[in-house]
DNA sequence: TGCTTATGAATGATTATGATTGATTTTGAA
DNA sequence: TTCAAAATCAATCATAATCATTCATAAGCA
């Protein structure tokens, strides 16, 4: 990776975040830590940001978070751990579906450099997606005004050109007994149909989703695995007994 | 290797990513470390690209696609002129393919409130129609990172979903034995068989685009109306006995 | 042929990087 | 508050990557 590269990296990062450990850029870049510190130096010198203890922030803390909605800047913290972790999963070469939404959105950076290929139907993906330079196909369909996804029949019709390695869905509800669910029934089946085409099938969602039940089924516990940034403990042990499970924290 | 024909490709790659290594120049073009170096060396120059350690990157590494509002900006004028004269033709109820590119976005104001349907597989597009509250569906395919056109086998086939009143196609070149022409071969795949489902089908094309020939055809001349701004009085004549034209002044 | 230009290889110089060290700051428990 | 452990830091050094320069060769052209 360029040094240029890796600043341009870390500016980007720091307008969508207040600041930035340099731990998470070491893991971001693959560089060495002293790297990373001579980066923050550099950049810093150039009024670019201010260096804190461990890490480094806005020059500016009170600008607001440009690019990122409300409901992308709720549970940021807890989504951008889960898609990390989502994002390891991804081999070289692996071809992924990513599903519309906030939470899958934060896997992009994550997946950059990896070789990956990518359909979506999300289309406020695709500006980063190509920001990344990650090779991207979008599925075909109805434009869904509020959520800016692709759904109706297109959509899960155009799916059916692909078949993935991975697919990494959103949803609104984790229940026990009603499964995953999401409250916009087109939606759920784009999901659906995706987790079929997936030689394996992981659901994205952070704490606040679980014991909720949103309108649309998507499918049942067991068909897919869970990745969440922290759960009850009696929950982990039932949800265990059904799904695969893995529950990240910091 | 031409020499030329490597600063083309540097410059070329340059567009589509923020920066480039040398290393990879020297894989992309099998020339030598030296000669790679002499050529960024001369573009930095010509202040077409900026040297940095490992590579180089773009000018301005934050206006990502500049060649986008360029391509816009040139011949506005004579592009919202044709492009309000085709949206006068989209009658209430019309489904209509509106192609990618900067023409056919001119004609998205114009056809607010007609209640008419749209296929695009223009992903800049989508914003507008939203904005303008026009019901909108999507073709699926491969991103072209450059003029963010849907393309690919996928695209053409998602269009067989549908079945259209009008489409409306940009065009580069316009040729009386070549007939319509545009760079893209897969770009020219989609028209074609957009225009195939469609009962009538016009091209959007400014002046000067008359006599060019592109690389990759779309059809002739005799399967579409024209629309234009203008156009030589001979040439008038003779595309006449071919297609349908009309030329637009103001 | 003689002239110019483009190229690739070789050189020592410069810059970027990662690991190590001991100093400094933060954290949390007493 | 104080203290010790942990985390983070700046400084240093050796190594690796990249750089500008030079020179010799090859290709194109009058």
């Amino acid at each position: 990776m360029l040094t240029t590269e890796r600043h341009q990296l870390i500016l980007n990062l720091l307008k969508e975040q207040q600041s930035i450990k340099i731990q998470e850029l070491v893991e971001l870049t693959s560089a060495s830590e002293s790297t990373i510190r001579r980066d923050l130096t550099e950049l810093e010198e150039l009024q670019k940001l201010e260096r804190v203890f461990g890490g480094a922030r806005r020059i500016d803390p009170n600008m607001p978070e440009p690019s990122l909605s409300d409901k992308a800047a709720k549970h940021l913290k807890e989504k951008r751990l889960i898609a990390r972790y989502a994002a390891s999963l991804v081999k070289t070469g692996d071809a992924i579906f990513l599903d519309a939404g906030t939470t899958t959105a934060q896997m992009i950076p994550f997946l950059k450099g990896k070789d990956v290929t990518v359909v979506t139907n999300g289309l406020s993906h695709v500006e980063a997606l190509a920001d990344h330079s990650i090779t991207s196909y979008l599925t075909g369909g109805f434009i869904k005004s509020r959520t800016r996804a692709l759904v109706g029949p297109q959509a899960t019709q155009s799916l059916e050109n692909y078949r993935f390695d991975k697919s990494f869905l959103g949803v609104n509800g984790i229940h026990l007994v009603n499964g995953f669910t999401t409250p916009d029934p087109e939606e759920a089946a784009v999901k659906r149909r995706a987790g079929e085409l997936s030689r394996s099938c992981y659901v994205l969602a952070d704490r606040s989703k679980y014991d909720n039940v949103s309108f649309a089924h998507v499918f049942d516990l067991s068909r897919s695995a869970l990745i969440i940034d922290s759960l009850p403990e009696d929950a982990v042990e039932t949800i265990e007994r059904q799904t695969t499970i893995k529950v990240v924290a910091q």
